[in-house]
DNA sequence: TGTCCACTGGAAGGGAGGGCTT
DNA sequence: AAGCCCTCCCTTCCAGTGGACA
């Protein structure tokens, strides 16, 4: 006998059939310690029904604060509230501005979902923007309704493209005789509006609405109606939720940090088959959690900044730190001849260092040495081993594996 | 007090890659 | 096929800068 996926085989697993009320798309019947957040919007909403323009809204919050939820979850009651008393059209459009990023992309998403027959979809790429405009006014016209538009971490957007597209949507409804659009923009950044024109600033915050983060009690009870639908009885109880909770709630009050923190403990309680779950799945689930994200990261990196980010490896492994831009950028220099890649020249490697701090896979920090100049000094913030390990799969630096870099600070080439 | 280093980070622009229009 | 347009990734150019040193 034996089969080797005999003992992987559970015959009761730890979740039931609804464990996908402990993954990030879920989007419960009710979301505890948000009834304030979720009623105001409501109202702000409420004209749409009657075929009103409701006014624009700012929501800001810190990650896993639940305004994507909210936003949600009262775009879904609306839209059954239309269905029984609305007597206008109503459509709720979620745009996600960390992918759809550009002038053209969001007016050719908010345009497509306007478009009635195939042939009318607007391509991803090609048309002048002004043509795009029009169009997708002419389509939101046509269908004569409310339209609510969602721009999800709208700070990402203007930051790299500017306001002006908001002024432009903000302008439709100047122009558009049978419909009227309304926007609800959230973002991460409190200080986001600091980016907008005075005129897009006043027309965009009509009505402004702040999350706070989630404190641990709160978390917890979030964690307990979920753990209530996805998690058989008994398996997972107070004191490991509370403990999740903690360490979300430390990690400034995330509730997606925290849901995903409980599931993966479950899943691993659930691989070494146990019957609950102990505190100690929970610390494991953490530092998995944590090199994920790591290795994520560094996997989906372009291949520049994966030299860039081996080059500081290697540095690091041999003893160098607290590397100046000018000091890595050479080390990157010629790991890059190495592998025959031509290498980017130091003022795009700096925005790259700078992108990477973001990202937290390293720390740059601009510091002044007098005489010696003004420069980043930079230090990995993550495990140089795992980092090491995660780069040189790839095909490209897979050659780089033995290289030495000397100890001395000045390389000549 | 001024100098001057080693950059920083903004601005402009090129050119490849996508796709449209004529 | 030629001529556009928009975006992405980079390069080039450059004014600006914090603070140790003379």
């Amino acid at each position: 006998m034996g089969n080797i996926f005999e003992k992987h085989i559970r015959k009761t697993s730890l979740f039931t059939e609804h464990r996908d009320a402990l993954y990030p798309g879920y989007l419960p019947e009710s979301l505890p310690h948000r009834e304030r957040e979720i009623d105001h919007l409501a109202e702000i909403l409420t004209s749409a029904l009657y075929g009103e323009k409701p006014s624009n809204v700012l929501i800001f919050g810190k990650t896993g604060t639940g305004k994507t939820a909210v936003v949600q979850f009262v775009g879904r009651e609306l839209e059954n509230a239309q269905k029984v008393y609305g007597k206008s059209k109503i459509k709720y459009i979620y745009i996600n501005c960390e992918t759809v990023d550009t002038p053209y992309s969001v007016l050719q998403n908010i345009g497509n979902h306007f478009a009635e027959r195939w042939e009318e979809r607007i391509p991803f790429t090609g048309w002048p923007i002004d043509k795009i405009f029009t169009t997708t006014m002419e389509y939101i016209d046509r269908w004569g309704g409310v339209a609510i538009i969602v721009l999800d971490e709208i700070d990402k957007l203007v930051s790299k493209s500017g306001d002006d597209i908001l002024y432009k949507l903000a302008h439709l409804n100047d122009v558009m005789k049978n419909s009227r659009i309304s926007i609800i923009g959230i973002s991460n950044e409190l200080r986001f509006t600091d980016l907008l024109d005075a005129r897009v600033k006043s027309r965009l915050s009509e009505e402004k609405m702040i999350f706070a983060p989630y404190d641990a009690m709160q978390l917890k009870d979030i964690l307990l109606s979920r753990a209530k639908i996805a998690l058989r009885e008994g398996v997972a109880d107070e004191d490991v939720i509370e403990l999740c909770a903690a360490i979300a709630a430390q990690e400034h009050g995330d509730a997606r940090r925290a849901i995903d923190l409980l599931r993966i403990s479950v899943e691993i309680a659930e691989r070494e088959g146990a019957t609950r779950v102990t505190e100690n799945h929970v610390y494991l689930a953490k530092n998995k959690i944590e090199l994920d994200c790591v290795a994520e990261a560094i996997k989906t990196l372009p291949l520049h900044s994966k030299i860039l980010l081996l080059a500081l490896v290697l540095s690091e492994e041999s003893g160098r730190s607290n590397l100046t831009t000018g000091e890595l950028y050479n080390v990157y220099r010629m790991l890059s001849r190495k592998i025959d890649v031509s290498p980017l020249t130091q003022r795009r490697i700096s925005d790259l260092i700078t992108e990477m701090d973001t990202l937290g896979l390293l720390n740059a920090n601009v510091r002044s040495f007098g005489r010696y100049g003004r420069t980043k000094v930079i230090e990995l913030s993550v495990p140089w081993m795992e980092a090491k390990n995660i780069l040189l799969k790839d095909e490209y630096l897979f050659d780089l594996k033995n290289v030495q870099i000397p100890r001395q600070r000045k390389l000549e080439f």
